[in-house]
DNA sequence: TCAAATCCCTAGTAAATCAGTCGGAATATC
DNA sequence: GATATTCCGACTGATTTACTAGGGATTTGA
């Protein structure tokens, strides 16, 4: 179970190529400019979302890069999936062999929070984080 | 966002140690070995666990650790929390100065899921967990 | 009294991962 | 044909991870 850097920035620059409308080509120059980030290193994160069909590039002057579905039908999950992001909390990448070919003693704990992480992340589509820029939702904290 | 083997031995050793009673003293070996560990490692394992008032321990021969509240008592937020798992999913730690010390476009989100995994963890008590051992819940992924 | 058992503390290490750069090839447009 | 753009792979420095190793402090029990 982890997110990385890598994970959360092809959110945003998908939720920034969204913003420009379904359809909309952007050049990888425009998103990283808007995102504060290298091109070179938005290449790299754009490279795996190309190969989960989630993007497709159009190379040449005028190119750029285009989702290919619409942002209502992109879940979060299948976003930061892509990125080889599991949200698998087991230690076994749920194979249940995660103590000497059995199940592990809190195998079921860990596999009950992943499907409650990735739950969420798949109720979310990339229009609504992409729509949700400059609402004022206050999450707190509370005590463990 | 990121949760380790050692959480996870953090947990496991401690429903082990629930399994053995409310009050039960323990000592590293037993657990180490109820777990495949070595106890070398467990050790470093209990240090925070000590250091965070979840388990006292006892030198000297016939010494080991007791859980100082009872298993009931204790989330399992409070567990990984005491290892330095925090389960922020945001950039800034929470902070909100993600973007150029203003917050990025999708800060809440990121918020939002990590209140969501912290509630889930908040609500499992290390009794939930020590109790479910052997259990035949069967959860599965679905694709995204 | 002293040896054994146990927790406690610090340092070290090999491997993996991460974030990011760099250079260049392929391709489309003007 | 010049230029803008995606595509591709190699590389790197820093950090993190999952341990091992060794020794000191403390309590018990023979």
């Amino acid at each position: 179970m982890k997110l990385t850097t890598r994970g959360r920035y092809a959110v945003s620059a998908l939720a920034e190529l969204a913003r420009r409308g379904d359809g909309a080509c952007v050049c990888l120059a425009d998103i990283a400019q808007a995102q504060g980030l290298s091109t070179a290193y938005l290449e790299q994160v754009f490279q795996p979302l190309r190969s989960a069909g989630l993007v497709c590039g159009a190379r040449g002057r005028g190119g750029g890069y285009t989702l290919c579905r619409s942002a209502a039908d992109i879940s979060v999950l299948s976003i930061v999936e892509a990125m080889g992001e599991t949200f698998d909390a087991t230690a076994c990448a749920g194979r249940a062999d995660c103590r000497d070919g059995e199940q592990c003693d809190t195998h079921d704990f860990w596999l009950g929070l992943s499907e409650h992480v990735r739950g969420y992340l798949r109720d979310k589509s990339l229009a609504d984080v992409a729509l949700a820029k400059g609402g004022t939702q206050v999450i707190q904290f509370e005590a463990a």
